[in-house]
DNA sequence: TGTCTATGTTGACGTTCATCGAATCAGGTG
DNA sequence: CACCTGATTCGATGAACGTCAACATAGACA
């Protein structure tokens, strides 16, 4: 079981982004596909642990952090993992080792394609 | 019971918004009260057919539609009443009765503040 | 009043989830 | 080598979820 993680939007071979996922909640009803393909990102973001942790992690200077900087959130150590692997697998972290410690980094692809989701509501 | 829903957000009594319920996910890590307020409503939104329905709710003409119709999503018509159910309580939506049918609307004020969540994206 | 249509509600069923303790494993440091 | 950080596994438990069929309700219309 290799690196296998999700990979919400489409991608060029190159890792080049060719187009997000979804288009704005408010252009067109959303197709069943589409939907399959969105909602594990919501949901991903639906339970408060995980939204602290993606929001430690995102706040965290370089948009990096390590799992030390971040499990203060209540739950015990494998549930902190647990949670950062539902997170990696949504496709909204990836993780490095350097050194010692594992850093997780929010993907900014997928970030970008969830703030197009809420755009033209600023009008 | 009247009509007793989720109000993500801090208004003044005349409906003007004060203050999001939330900062950007990177402005600083979420304490556990914001997560817990946010969080319900990602997750209202991480089931695909919630995710259908609402965004068949936000692109329709005027931001509302008549369950009649949104309801063809491939489920039960009692299935679309529950979700439609769960994405009020979660204060994503607004119902309105006029005559035969029921008008669900998107509550403006909590899709501002999703898209703010993702401010700061794009720079 | 009765009947039809459009929705909401209830109860049930099986599934998924969040969490834990405890142990173990893997990689890196000293 | 011992020690640390973090991931993984296992079993278990209680809660929440998605779905449906059946029933109930509310308005429109005759």
């Amino acid at each position: 079981m290799s690196n296998v993680e999700v990979q919400p939007l489409t991608e060029s071979g190159t890792g080049e982004i060719v187009a997000p996922c979804c288009p704005p909640l408010t252009e067109r009803p959303m197709s069943a596909e589409e939907a399959s393909v969105a909602a594990p990102m919501f949901k991903a973001l639906g339970d408060p642990v995980r939204l602290r942790l993606f929001s430690a992690v995102a706040s965290h200077e370089g948009s990096e952090a390590c799992v030390c900087d971040i499990s203060d959130v209540g739950v015990s150590q494998p549930t902190v993992s647990h949670h950062l692997k539902k997170l990696k697998e949504a496709g909204l972290l990836t993780s490095e080792r350097r050194g010692t410690w594992v850093y997780y980094r929010v993907a900014p692809s997928v970030m970008a394609s969830m703030a197009q989701s809420f755009a033209a509501f600023g009008s």
